[in-house]
DNA sequence: CAGAAAAAGGATAATTTTGTCCTATTTAAA
DNA sequence: TTTAAATAGGACAAAATTATCCTTTTTCTG
């Protein structure tokens, strides 16, 4: 469905949204551990997310990565899989075809559309925040 | 969503599933060239989906792959992303965690469930048959 | 000021996925 | 019976994704 890497994307930006909220602020190093991912790997993705402001970092000894609680409302999880993995996910065929459409369908086209709106809708409404308040109050998980 | 195997896979089943509707026996070679996909690797879908009886080859001169009726409303989409694919879009979690469920769920668990379930439904309900019909028709494409 | 902790970023490696090539085997038709 | 067209299948190549390593820069703390 996503990639590995907007996996991790989701997970780290959940992560500091959850620390934020008790204004902690979280290295690469407790992001990558508290979310078992690839720490290198991670470090890269927090770039990005900082690069296109869904969360701001600290640099130097003391350091890390932060979210305000106004980017956790503002930042919905669909912003996050286009940052990372395009919008191929929302509006990409079913069969992949380059051109389907209404005019011109793949066999799956209609069935498939409707389907695929139903994720676009529950990503554009889930806000950062939504999730990390479950999060911070020990009732969702980011790892085993 | 899908890989790109998988896409083809589907592709190139309701393509040999249309042309069975007309008794007509297709190559790999036609099957590439009327969904626009890459020969040899077809070929090799085609393997996988003749060993599993999804459809049937014919070997020698004016060999090709050919369905049933019965193979056609036998086969559901379901079944040949799980043979290519695996159950993980099924199954997995969004957020790629390992072990998540009901007890420890990842703060998407819900919500994607929900969508995830949709999407299994609907690829459950629908059979080749119930798309090589359109296909047939004219009424849909496979290829731009 | 010196040292250490942390992000930034470039280069590279490993793995997976996608795609190609070539040979062997099967079978219909001339 | 020979030839050609087709699938079967193994080996290999290319591309994309995932992952690691190393150096530089920043900034806090002693």
């Amino acid at each position: 469905m996503f990639s590995k890497a907007c996996e991790y994307a989701i997970r780290a930006t959940l992560l500091v949204a959850s620390h934020s909220l008790m204004d902690e602020r979280v290295s690469v190093k407790d992001i990558a551990e508290a979310t078992a991912s690839p720490v290198a790997f991670t470090a890269k993705i927090m770039q990005q997310l900082n690069r296109c402001g869904i969360l701001y970092s600290v640099q130097g000894k003391q350091g890390g990565f932060e979210m305000t609680k106004e980017q956790m409302q503002a930042t919905k999880l669909s912003q996050i899989v286009t940052l990372i993995d395009g919008d191929r996910v929302f509006t990409g065929c079913g069969l992949g075809l380059r051109e389907c459409n209404a005019l011109k369908p793949c066999p799956l086209h209609e069935r498939f559309s409707s389907v695929r709106g139903e994720l676009k809708a529950m990503l554009d409404e889930t806000t950062v925040l939504d999730l990390a308040l479950g999060l911070k109050d020990g009732l969702t998980f980011l790892r085993t």
